[in-house]
DNA sequence: GTATTTACTTGTATTTTGCAAGTGCAAAAG
DNA sequence: CTTTTGCACTTGCAAAATACAAGTAAATAC
């Protein structure tokens, strides 16, 4: 699995240590801005994961405690939402959203890059605490 | 080199092809919280790049109009500045020092980190304005 | 003139990733 | 109640990226 060796005290590399890789961002960005939550879902986004890193991430992720796993009815018998420790992760995955819109002119939904241009901060907000009642939801003993 | 292959039209995936890796965002850290600016300089950071890793991350950062070379005098004759593209990426990197910090607690400095919660956007303004300076300094014909 | 530093390049070992195929399980179909 | 289908992975191998060691040429430093 993709172990996370810490290289220095420094918290860009920490962070470089969880994120600095083309899948595991690519994960979260499918749960938080496209509500998606099954590995299928995953499995069918643009970028096209092959099944065993995305095993491995949702793995890692797991193990790091920003996803947890819940049971769903229905084919799909497992699903993964963000934790508390998972949502903290928002606010990268929108400057990085950010970024590659102004970078590339392409679009999120429009909606939301608008929604973004206006009030950033409401938006984060928003999203973690629509995350973070989704984890409570599948959580049976709230602390 | 490291190829940029754009693998989807979505924003988050096209940021990812650029800083999804453990080095990239580390050289743009140096220049901006470190105020770094030479192979040299870069070579000693803590987490120990390779020198022909940081070569290509040079080279491809350049080539994708985030660096400018200019010519230095003493011993390093070369340095590296953001471009007017390269300090949009500031918000990325504050993200993840941030990120970094509250996972880790471990520290950048102090100062940085109180004056990042007092007013986070006031910090990547000036960030921002004083490396676009830095930047024209060294171009003799601004646009 | 010799040593050192800078800015790389080259070569090789190791690690990570991509892709194809296969397995085990549960629900749906016949 | 078999068979099929889809999901959630696991395994194996090839290709690519990365780490580490060594070497090179040009520009100082002494």
């Amino acid at each position: 699995m993709k172990e996370i060796k810490k290289r220095s005290e420094c918290p860009v590399s920490f962070s470089l240590d969880f994120f600095g890789d083309k899948w595991t961002l690519l994960i979260i960005r499918d749960i938080v801005l496209h509500g998606k939550h099954t590995f299928g879902d995953f499995l069918q986004s643009a970028e096209g994961i092959a099944t065993n890193i995305l095993t491995d991430r949702l793995k890692m992720l797991e193990e790091q405690g920003l996803l947890m796993k819940y049971p769903v009815a229905g084919k799909a018998r497992v699903g993964y939402c963000l934790t508390e420790k998972g949502v903290t992760t928002i606010p990268i995955v929108i400057e990085m959203a950010l970024w590659g819109v102004s970078q590339n002119n392409s679009d999120l939904k429009k909606e939301l890059t608008a929604a973004l241009r206006k009030d950033k901060a409401g938006v984060i907000r928003q999203l973690t605490s629509h995350h973070i009642q989704l984890y409570r939801s599948h959580n049976p003993m709230p602390h």
